[in-house]
DNA sequence: TCAATAAATGCACTTCCATTGCATTGCCCT
DNA sequence: AGGGCAATGCAATGGAAGTGCATTTATTGA
């Protein structure tokens, strides 16, 4: 595991604290993170620094937005798996209504779809929504 | 082909004036449409009004809603073959980065996808992203 | 028919999140 | 040390969803 200052900048991102604190935290969440999430976790800061802090992380392909339809954008770390570098990375996304977490199935790609004549996907983007295996244990 | 308010009707939806323009606004739409697309549409309408009634047509399912990641919610019309009544209908929808629209594919199904141990999905959002026939035949 | 009731509409307002402008701070390099 | 650019913080904006309440319109029942 290689330390994360060394990580952000093979990646082109000056390592400030902040984004060791950010890049850390996501590290450490299992799930993906809204915003908010950081601004709570971390109390002193502000919220259009974390904003751009992920924004630059998603530019540097070190993390992905997920639009989960839960109206709130979230973030996840790409993981070695992930394609991002090349194109957008086809793996899927599960959207538990109960607890509200939304995981990265990073195993799980999108099938190939056949499409109408003229029509040329660059993206896709699959969220299933149900209830997650913490939750459905109980 | 059976009169806009005898269809709204027999879904339980009382006929206004405003719903079956509505109604008949998203019958000649050949995309999802938005809220502000209606909204434009008839200068006369108000935006509170022409929301509610999206919603009542949804809840009785007469149009289902699209997030397509644009960051606006989209509604399309349920066709013949739209499972909404059921259980939610699982097509899927097409959102053209070159001219905005975003496009029901009702003949593609979603796939079907083998979650992890304990996970079980209720519902499934497909958007693929890319160029629609008509911008790519240009 | 007319009053009572319920549903639909319109206006104003709130909330929430994403995003931007600008001034300030901090870092790096010479 | 100082110049310059990148990063940060504060304030404000904008867009869309959603809510409360008063008013209008439609339905029902005497």
């Amino acid at each position: 595991m290689i330390p994360s200052d060394e990580f952000l900048e093979s990646k082109g991102i000056r390592p400030t604290a902040m984004r060791l604190l950010v890049f850390q935290h996501l590290t450490k969440s299992k799930v993906a993170t809204t915003l908010s999430d950081i601004e709570n976790a971390f109390a002193k800061a502000d919220r259009t620094t974390l904003f751009r802090t992920l924004k630059t992380f998603e530019q540097k392909r070190v993390v992905h937005q997920i639009d989960d339809g839960s109206g709130i954008m979230k973030y996840a770390l790409c993981e070695e798996g992930c394609n991002c570098e090349l194109e957008r990375d086809l793996h899927l996304h599960f959207h538990c209504t109960n607890c509200g977490k939304t995981i990265c199935l990073t195993e799980q790609k999108i099938p190939h779809i056949n499409l109408p004549e003229g029509f040329v996907a660059e993206d896709a983007n699959l969220v299933l929504k149900g209830i997650c295996d913490k939750c459905s244990g109980q």
